[in-house]
DNA sequence: AACTTGTCAATTTTT
DNA sequence: TTGACAAGTT
C-alpha cells in the first residue's frame, strides 16, 4: 500500500519528520488523525518494533478510534503491540510492571474513581468539620476535589502551600479548606493503598525524576512517543513526556491552541504555545487545509479564531466551493429558540437529511432540556452526548461494591456501599461500631461481621440485621466457590436482594428502571466475559476493576445500540472531535456564551476561565459544522423565574455583517400575522362591498 | 434509620 | 426554576 497517495503535503511532512520534536498545529478537520495513524504506519514499516511506539490521547474513545484505523493499516497483530492509550492508561500499566518504582507495594492497588474522590473527601469534610474550624459551612465535594486535583498536577505539594491572604468576601474560602483536607487526603489514599487518577501521571513523573536508572531504562523502551490533543495537555503531562523523552528526543505533538478548552481543568495552553521553548530547536507544522466544512463556514471561523491574541498564527482553507452562509438566529424568548429549532429540524428531516448528521450544542448543560422538551413534543428521536459516565451511575456502582466485598473482603469503601444498598436497617453508627470492633480485633469487615454479636451497644435490631448481611456474604462466597463463578455469585445475590424491585421503587417509570437494569445487565455481562477469558488462571481482579475505573468503554458499547438515526444533542466541550452536516449552537448571548463566569466584569478570580477561552469554545461549536450552521439566541429569557432582557454575544457581534445572515423569527412572524390581517380585511371588505 | 422539609446556589468533564 | 444536600421529624 503506498502510504503517501492520501496525504497532502503539509500532512506528508508531518508524517516523514520522525527525529527529534515535531509539533504538529492541525487546524479542525485537518486529517490529523490521519497523520498519525500513517505516522505510526511508516516507523512500522521502516522497521521500528510496535512496543516501541507511544501513542497518548486523551480519552478511551479517541485512542480505540486510533487503535480501530491503524488495525486497518498494519493489521490486528500488529496494532496490539503498539502502546496506545490515555496518559492514565499508559501510568497504570508501567505502575503494574514497576509498582516499587512507583512507591507502591504491590501490583495489586486499586485506582479510585471520581466517585471514590469524593466519597473520601466527603468523609474528611466532615472530620475537618468536627475540629472546630468553623467549616460547617455546606461545600461543593467537587470544587475542593477539582482544588486537589490542580495542585497534584502542578506538583504543588501541602507543605510549599501557602495560605492565600487575597481571599474574597463572600462565600466559603474554598480554597482555605482545600487546603487544611489535603494533607489528610494524600494520606488516606496512601493508607488505602491505592492511587488516584491523578497519581497515574504525577507518581510516574516524581519517581523517575528521582531515580535515573529507573528513567533510562523506561526511555530505552519507548523509542517513539506521539501525542493527540497536545493543547489539552497540563503541568504534569507535560512532564510526563519529558520523563519518558530518551536522548534522541523523538516526540511528535498533534493538536490546536484554538481548541484548547480545558484550562479550567488544569491545561495549559502555554504547553503548546511554547512548545519550542520546552523542546528547543522543534521542528513546526501546519495543517491548514480543511476537509471537513463548507468555505462560507470556515470563512466565519477563521474570523473568530482571529479575535484571539495568544495562538500561533494559522487560517484554514478548502477547495470544495459553494455552501450555504451561516444563520444568525433571534427569537423572542427561550421557548421560542428551542420551538424554533424543533421545528427547523422537523423541516430537515423532511428534506431527507439524516438524524444522525444533525446536532444542537450549548455551553452548558441546564441549556439542554429546553430542546429535549421540544423535541419529544414534535416526537424527534435524540441522545443526549456526556452525561453520567456508566461506571458512575448508583446502580453500576452498587453491584461493582458487591463485586468488590467478594473478591477483596478487606475493601472497606465497597463494604459500606454494599451495606447499604438496599436499606437494610444498617447505618452509619452501627457500621462505626462495627469498624471499632474489627480494628481492635485486627480483622477486616468482613470477619468482624461474623462475631457481631460481640459488638457492644448496639441495639438487637442492628445486630441482626448484621448477622442478615453477613450471610447473605457467607452465601455469595459459596456460590462462587461452587459455580466457580463471581459474576454468577453476583447474579443470586442481586436476586436475593431484589435490587431491580429497589430500582424500580427508586425510579418511577418502568422505560426509566428498564434503562438503569440495562446497565446492570451490561455490567454482569462484562464481568462474566472478563471471568471467561482468565479461565485457567484466576481472575485479576484488580486488572479488571482498575480498567473499569479507567473508563473502558466495553460495557457502554455493548450497550449502545439504535443510537443511529438520533439527532445528537451535546455541550461545546463534548463535541470535541465530532463533526455533522447540520449544526445548532443555541445560546449565542453574553452570560451564556461566554459564561457569565468570564463575561461579567467582576469575575476576575484565578479559577474563573478567561474570555478567549470562551471563544475557542464557540469556535469548536463552529467547526463541528460541516454544511450548515446555525447560531441562535433569543432576546429575553426566563431565568430564575424572571424574564431577563439578554445581549447578544460579543462573539457575535464581532461578525462582519456579510459573513453571517440575520434572521428574525419574531418580524417574520408578525409579517406572517400582518399578512393574515390584510387578508382578513380584504376578505370583510369583498363582504361590505 | 428512613422520610420530609427547608435553604442555598446556579460552567464546562475526562481519566 | 430546578436540584443538591443538610437539618429536622417520625
Amino acid at each position: 500500500m503506498d502510504l503517501f497517495a492520501r496525504l497532502n503535503l503539509a500532512q506528508r511532512d508531518a508524517v516523514l519528520t520522525i527525529d527529534g520534536p515535531v509539533l504538529v498545529l492541525a487546524g479542525a478537520g485537518s486529517g490529523k488523525t490521519r497523520v498519525i495513524t500513517h505516522r505510526i504506519a511508516y516507523l512500522l514499516e521502516l522497521g521500528v518494533p510496535p512496543d516501541a511506539i507511544v501513542a497518548l490521547s486523551f480519552t478511551n474513545r479517541a485512542a480505540e478510534e486510533m487503535r480501530k484505523r491503524i488495525e486497518t493499516m498494519v493489521g490486528t497483530n500488529t496494532a496490539a503491540g503498539l502502546v496506545l492509550g490515555t496518559f492514565h492508561s499508559l501510568g497504570a500499566q508501567m505502575m503494574r510492571q514497576e509498582p516499587h518504582t512507583f512507591g507502591l507495594t504491590s501490583r495489586r492497588f486499586s485506582i479510585l474513581d471520581q466517585g471514590d474522590v469524593y466519597g473520601l473527601v466527603r468523609g474528611l469534610l466532615q472530620e475537618y468539620g468536627h475540629h472546630g474550624h468553623g467549616a460547617d459551612r455546606r461545600f461543593d465535594i467537587g470544587a475542593i476535589a477539582q482544588r486537589i486535583s490542580l495542585w497534584k498536577n502542578e506538583f504543588v505539594v501541602p507543605e510549599v502551600l501557602q495560605r492565600t491572604s487575597a481571599k474574597r468576601e463572600e462565600g466559603p474560602d474554598y480554597d482555605a479548606v482545600a487546603a487544611a483536607v489535603y494533607p489528610a487526603y494524600l494520606e488516606r489514599v496512601a493508607g488505602l493503598g491505592a492511587v488516584d487518577f491523578d497519581d497515574l501521571v504525577c507518581k510516574i513523573v516524581l519517581a523517575l525524576q528521582r531515580d535515573h536508572i529507573a528513567r533510562s531504562r523506561w526511555q530505552a523502551r519507548f523509542s517513539y512517543l506521539m501525542v493527540d490533543e497536545y493543547q489539552d495537555t497540563n503541568r504534569a503531562q507535560l512532564e510526563f513526556i519529558q520523563a519518558l523523552l530518551g536522548p534522541d528526543r523523538n516526540l511528535c505533538v498533534v493538536g490546536d491552541d484554538d481548541q484548547a478548552i480545558y484550562g479550567w481543568r488544569g491545561a495549559k495552553v502555554a504547553n503548546i504555545l511554547g512548545f519550542d521553548m520546552y523542546f528547543p530547536g522543534a521542528k513546526i507544522l501546519k495543517l491548514e487545509e480543511n476537509y471537513r466544512s463548507r468555505a462560507p463556514i470556515l470563512t466565519l471561523a477563521n474570523i473568530v479564531a482571529r479575535q484571539n491574541s495568544g495562538r500561533h498564527d494559522k487560517a484554514l482553507f478548502t477547495s470544495k466551493d459553494g455552501g450555504q452562509v451561516p444563520v444568525a438566529v433571534v427569537t423572542p424568548d427561550g421557548d421560542q429558540e428551542a420551538r424554533w429549532v424543533g421545528r427547523k429540524i422537523r423541516e430537515l428531516l423532511t428534506d431527507r437529511v439524516r438524524a444522525d448528521e444533525i446536532a444542537v450544542l450549548y455551553r452548558s448543560v441546564v441549556q439542554s432540556r429546553a430542546i429535549e422538551e421540544q423535541l419529544r413534543e414534535q416526537g424527534i428521536a435524540y441522545r443526549v452526548l456526556g452525561g453520567q459516565p456508566f461506571f458512575d451511575r448508583k446502580e453500576v456502582k452498587d453491584v461493582l461494591a458487591y463485586l468488590r466485598v467478594l473478591v477483596f473482603p478487606n475493601d472497606e469503601l465497597a463494604f459500606r456501599r454494599a451495606v447499604e444498598t438496599p436499606p437494610r436497617g444498617i447505618g452509619p453508627k452501627t457500621l462505626d461500631s462495627l469498624a471499632t470492633h474489627a480494628a481492635m480485633m485486627s480483622m477486616t469487615l468482613s470477619e468482624a461481621i461474623d462475631h457481631a454479636e460481640a459488638l457492644v451497644g448496639v441495639p438487637a435490631r442492628q445486630i441482626a440485621s448484621l448477622r442478615n448481611f453477613g450471610e447473605l456474604l457467607t452465601e455469595a462466597r459459596a456460590h462462587a466457590r461452587a459455580q466457580r463463578s463471581i459474576a454468577s455469585a453476583i447474579r443470586h445475590v442481586l436476586g436475593r436482594i431484589a435490587l431491580r424491585t429497589q430500582i424500580e421503587k427508586e425510579t418511577g417509570s418502568s422505560e426509566a428502571t428498564q434503562a438503569r437494569w440495562n446497565g446492570v445487565e451490561a455490567l454482569l455481562d462484562g464481568v462474566a466475559r472478563f471471568e471467561q477469558r482468565q479461565l485457567g488462571g484466576k481472575p485479576r481482579w484488580h486488572e479488571y476493576l482498575g480498567s473499569v475505573a479507567l473508563g473502558s468503554r466495553e460495557q457502554e458499547s455493548h450497550e449502545q445500540h439504535g443510537e443511529l438515526g438520533k439527532i445528537t444533542l451535546a455541550t461545546l466541550h463534548s463535541a470535541k472531535g465530532l463533526e455533522w452536516d447540520v449544526v445548532f449552537v443555541i445560546g449565542c448571548e453574553d452570560d451564556v456564551l461566554p459564561h457569565r463566569r468570564v463575561s461579567s466584569p467582576r469575575a476576575t478570580d484565578a479559577m474563573g476561565g478567561d474570555l478567549e477561552e470562551e471563544r475557542r469554545l464557540f469556535y469548536v461549536g463552529i467547526t463541528r459544522a460541516r454544511e450548515q450552521l446555525f447560531l441562535t439566541r433569543a432576546a429575553n429569557r426566563v431565568e430564575r423565574g424572571r424574564e431577563i432582557a439578554r445581549t447578544p454575544s460579543r462573539f457575535l457581534s464581532e461578525l462582519p455583517k456579510e459573513v453571517c445572515e440575520a434572521y428574525d423569527v419574531a418580524t417574520r412572524e408578525e409579517m406572517t400575522a400582518a399578512a393574515m390581517l390584510t387578508m382578513a380585511d380584504t376578505f370583510l371588505a369583498r363582504f361590505k362591498g
